[in-house]
DNA sequence: CTGAAAGCGCTTACAG
DNA sequence: CTGAAAGCGCTTACAG
């Protein structure tokens, strides 16, 4: 229609005009439709005669053309960003859970915000209202602890935010859960130590406030409990996921006479912590104590010897939840209920080995 | 003006009216004025009176109106996304800068927009240039080494979008930079190792496409010379800062004969490679062998022994440049260049020692 | 299957 | 110091 539209290297206007981005607009301009049709185009509506679609979209790719996800948002009353609301402590789990949700967003014009906070805070549900309610979210992915928090959840709901939730167990409709299955990856832990021979084992669990932390310790007592082995309760100590207080307990758990002769951890990072005061009371790891971990982050082979933990696939789970976000299913039945889960599995390196007495 | 507007429980019209959010037009007819008046009292406009501001002001804190940030983007053609430009390896160091740009932007109505990248990945500018044209970001933060490439840089003027770099050197105009000094770290570090006696030096260089791998190489030799130090071409290696880097170096390094009685790693990731070699082959830290990192990061204290590091307040540096990319500089005298510096500081731990031969 | 009008919640450009 | 009109780039609701 347009002659010598073709910018030539010469033409400043024309080089003006490309710095600018097109809209929607000159796309209907230029595939001489009005913009409801190229809206309905990008938005994949059925109800666009094929030929149409076809000669739009060629035209959108030859522009090169994006939506304004801003524009859009506003007048689909939601945003295209999807939040991240956390408060694990462990960074690489939390790298790894934003990795995954990016795998999952590529492509897309989606971006991810994140949001850290502290449950204890006692603007912890108001600044989350305000972050919800502001940014208009398409979504989020909660992870334990959040995850477990049902206010929030209840919020979200006002809000008709979509979520998914990663949790250690079933909370909430299926279409809105990964359920990750500690209790299984700490039952292969306590499996092992018995085939090892240990009896003397001890366990520190995380802290009440996290249901993984219920879970692992679950998982594990009773899978020790089939094999005939008993959790005594002075080897059954609580901290809280963190290095210092796997140092704690390990100090008491190391004093005790007959001490363990396995540990396992509820975390990787207080499994580090059990490493540290075992080197300082020159306690030998495999031979004179077994430590087992859990998460299996980059810590463990970093440790010496490299730490035998449970490992949960977090960059995986955080592409799942993202998947199931954006309402992709993995393929199945699809009579099977649409819930999402992740089994645990045992990665076993130096640090366990058979007791010595 | 309106009586009884105040909500009552049993009035369902009312509780409807209050879920919905209200506007900068709900404002408006609250407070009398034009919708206008109510935009300049959100921008903070000077030109308007005194008493309007306060009236108007006062309806907003009572309905708790907050402005849609899309709407404002939308209009003002810039949203208030502040992007996080990556590609540092270390999660540590990825969520401490998140942290530190989330302190920033506390009480504001900006969102973090994370955007991990891979400078060797073939669609890397076309991909960032996609995310910053797409969002419309306010601005980003740069990190190393994404912070030391030009053509980003470029890209980000022609957008006009801000930005700060936060690196080792002055790469760029004093407001657009946080200089982190690397080299001053790193010479700590020499002077240190110096003292203590050590002449077999070694040293573990990151990867030549990060400055700060330059710069912390450069800052350790200078100082060294300055001692009468030599760093032998044998003990100077290149590793890329990760781990196994590490591992490789250091098997080298302690193959040699003699080997170095101390070795400074360029970050704690490959000091972590450096304790894994020593420890298999039964050489003790710090007896036989002293280890220094740079970071400071987690890992260093869940090294045993404790790690000697070079701590970079990695925090304090994205709160830095947020406030930076704010135009909410430090204060001091207008004269002075709005430089903001970070100045490294060796932390010493138990990894060190005078050399034993 | 397609389009003209009105609107999402703000701001810019202009006028007074 | 204040406001009415037009616009940011899209979509909804309606009509044909």
């Amino acid at each position: 229609m347009i002659a010598g539209v073709s910018p030539t290297p010469t033409d400043p206007i024309e080089k003006d005009r490309s710095r600018k981005r097109s809209t929607i607009n000159d796309i209907a301009r230029l595939a001489n439709v009005s913009k409801k049709t190229v809206s309905r185009v990008i938005n994949e509506s059925p109800f666009v005669k094929e030929e149409t679609r076809l000669r739009v979209n060629a035209i959108i790719r030859e522009v090169g053309f994006e939506p304004d996800p801003q524009a859009r948002g506003l007048a689909f009353r939601r945003s295209f960003l999807i939040g991240m609301i956390y408060d694990n402590p462990t960074p690489q789990y939390v790298v790894n859970m934003q990795q995954g949700i990016l795998d999952a967003m590529r492509g897309t014009s989606y971006g991810l915000l994140v949001h850290p906070c502290e449950r204890t805070s006692p603007t912890y549900l108001s600044d989350l209202r305000g972050f919800i309610e502001r940014q208009k979210l398409f979504g989020v992915i909660l992870t334990p602890s959040i995850s477990e928090d049902e206010r929030m959840v209840k919020m979200l709901r006002e809000f008709e935010c979509h979520y998914v939730r990663i949790a250690s167990v079933m909370l909430d409709k299926p279409s809105t859960m990964v359920v990750t299955h500690d209790a299984d990856g700490a039952a292969e832990a306590a499996h092992y130590l018995a085939e090892l021979g240990h009896e003397r084992i001890a366990h520190i669990s995380g802290p009440p406030s996290f249901r993984s932390a219920h879970e692992r310790r679950r998982g594990f007592r009773e899978a020790l409990a089939q094999r005939g082995v008993k959790l005594r309760p002075s080897f059954d100590r609580e901290g809280n996921y963190t290095f210092d207080s796997g140092i704690a307990a390990a100090r008491e758990l190391l004093a005790l006479k007959p001490r363990p002769t396995a540990i396992f951890a509820g975390n990787d990072e207080m499994a580090a912590g059990v490493y540290k005061v075992a080197h300082e009371l020159g306690i030998d790891i495999p031979r004179q104590l077994s430590v087992i971990g859990f998460d299996d982050s980059a810590t463990a082979l970093r440790l010496w010897p490299v730490l035998t933990s449970v490992r949960l696939p977090v960059r995986e789970m955080g592409k799942l939840a993202t998947d199931k976000l954006f309402g992709r299913q993995a393929k199945k039945k699809p009579a099977e209920p649409e819930l999402s889960e992740v089994i645990p599995k045992l990665i076993i390196r130096e640090s366990t080995a058979a007791p010595s007495e």
